[in-house]
DNA sequence: CGTCAGCTTGACTCATCTCAACTAGGGTGG
DNA sequence: CCACCCTAGTTGAGATGAGTCAAGCTGACG
């Protein structure tokens, strides 16, 4: 099942949050679908150089909004959740990484959020100051970064529109349909979506209350568009919730 | 007034969306805030030969989402709304840009929201070929480009916290802090803040309706904490303002 | 076997929306 | 020059979608 999949390859207990390990580019799974695929082969060597092979266990912290940015991450293996916080507490996550994700893209001084492990995470650890370095030398891979950052820019805006004209249930199926492709690009199936989210982390990424989420899905399924599968959702009618995710 | 200031300087009555004229980067009054800073004296005279000044009348369209991206802009003058419909013709403003913004950051094949004038606006036009082939030539220019983006990113992100979580009245305080700023780096004043912008426009721009917007202002002003002015408002207890806008 | 985090469901509340009436300017044409 | 209209804004009264508070369920884990 597509949901155990994603948890396998995490090489044993080896997963501190500073673990150095060898790097391997050449094989790795994600590069095709990452910023790192803008390299060639020997760019790809000056990059491996940098990369630190690095594990987080699921609710660990991997940064801090505000923490000096010393470093830039590709997400090889698992989910992470980008976040904001009110000064009372309120969060609004504003992205969930999946492998072949990108943190950093604004090679800031502070990070502009902060980000947490939803499951057992792997990443490629850069300095942020090699990192940066090489982006100068390498025009083409700015040019990836910022296609990169505009890309995001755009998924942005489409969810400001989610977030202030879209009704719950539009939410969570947009949300849905969305993740369903994004797994869809990494191989995963595409009428069981994997959810290692929390309800609450779906809340907080859609303006809602972890209540109003789990009632919609609830509400879903009683009107057999999903069935509710541990970790996740079966679509079983995805024209209805697509007509719902529509533009 | 500076209500008034920002009206000034259109010149007379060639407001038609393809005027051609000379165009005085050295003169720019809003060089220094814009991508344009990124240039020295001689690139400078490269961007201007790709220049055409172009001038929108109030509620004139600017570019449409899904139309091919031809060009890319620089305001010089005015204010533009950026946004994104759905299919039953809910709004979605993404943004308004102001004199020294910079539109078509992503320098993608088609425009991924729709402009149009809030008030007369004029600005700068490049064609997109010839505007990404500078790029590609200068690629201080493009690490200003990406700077840009990911700034526009990180406001992004501030939005939806602020769509996703925030109350009505801290979503129209916070919306006329970071206005008041913006006017403020253009010269303006500290105290009256112009909105050129209709309480329609506010409301879709902070996922509200119209009438909650005009409600929440008329309540600030209630309690003494502004008076709406023609075009605008005046703070009177900027204090209480920038309370609600924490964080 | 008890505890606890995550999830679901119900009953009730309330912030914001909807619908509607009314006011104030600004522009236009008779 | 005034009457009309149209857009923008304000305000009220009532409706409602989503939030809040609370109880209970379930499976994982020590």
């Amino acid at each position: 099942m597509a949901i155990q999949q994603r948890a396998e390859g995490l090489d044993g207990p080896a997963a501190c949050p500073h673990a150095r390990a060898e790097t391997d580019c050449a094989g790795c799974k994600v590069r095709a679908v990452s910023i790192c695929a803008a390299l060639d082969a020997s760019e790809l060597g000056s990059l491996e150089a940098l990369a630190e092979d690095v594990h987080y266990d699921e609710k660990q912290t991997i940064l801090l909004q505000g923490d000096e940015a010393d470093a830039v991450y590709n997400v090889t293996q698992g989910t992470v959740r980008l976040y904001k916080l009110l000064p009372d507490g309120r969060r609004q996550i504003v992205g969930f990484l999946l492998p072949g994700d990108f943190m950093g893209l604004a090679l800031s001084d502070h990070y502009a959020f902060s980000a947490d492990a939803v499951e057992p995470v792997a990443a490629c650890r850069f300095a942020r100051s090699a990192f940066s370095s090489l982006v100068d030398e390498k025009p083409h891979l700015l040019r990836r970064l910022h296609e990169a950052a505009t890309h995001e820019l755009s998924l942005a805006q489409d969810h400001m529109v989610l977030l202030g004209r879209r009704t719950a249930d539009e939410k969570v199926a947009t949300f849905l349909i969305a993740l369903r492709e994004r797994w869809r690009r990494l191989g995963g199936s595409l009428v069981t979506i994997p959810l290692p989210m929390t309800r609450l982390d779906i809340a907080d990424y859609l303006g809602l209350t972890l209540e109003t989420v789990s009632r919609t899905i609830s509400k879903f399924a009683r009107s057999k568009m999903l069935l509710v599968v541990p970790d996740g959702v079966r679509l079983l009618d995805p024209t209805r919730i697509e007509a719902l995710a529509a533009d």
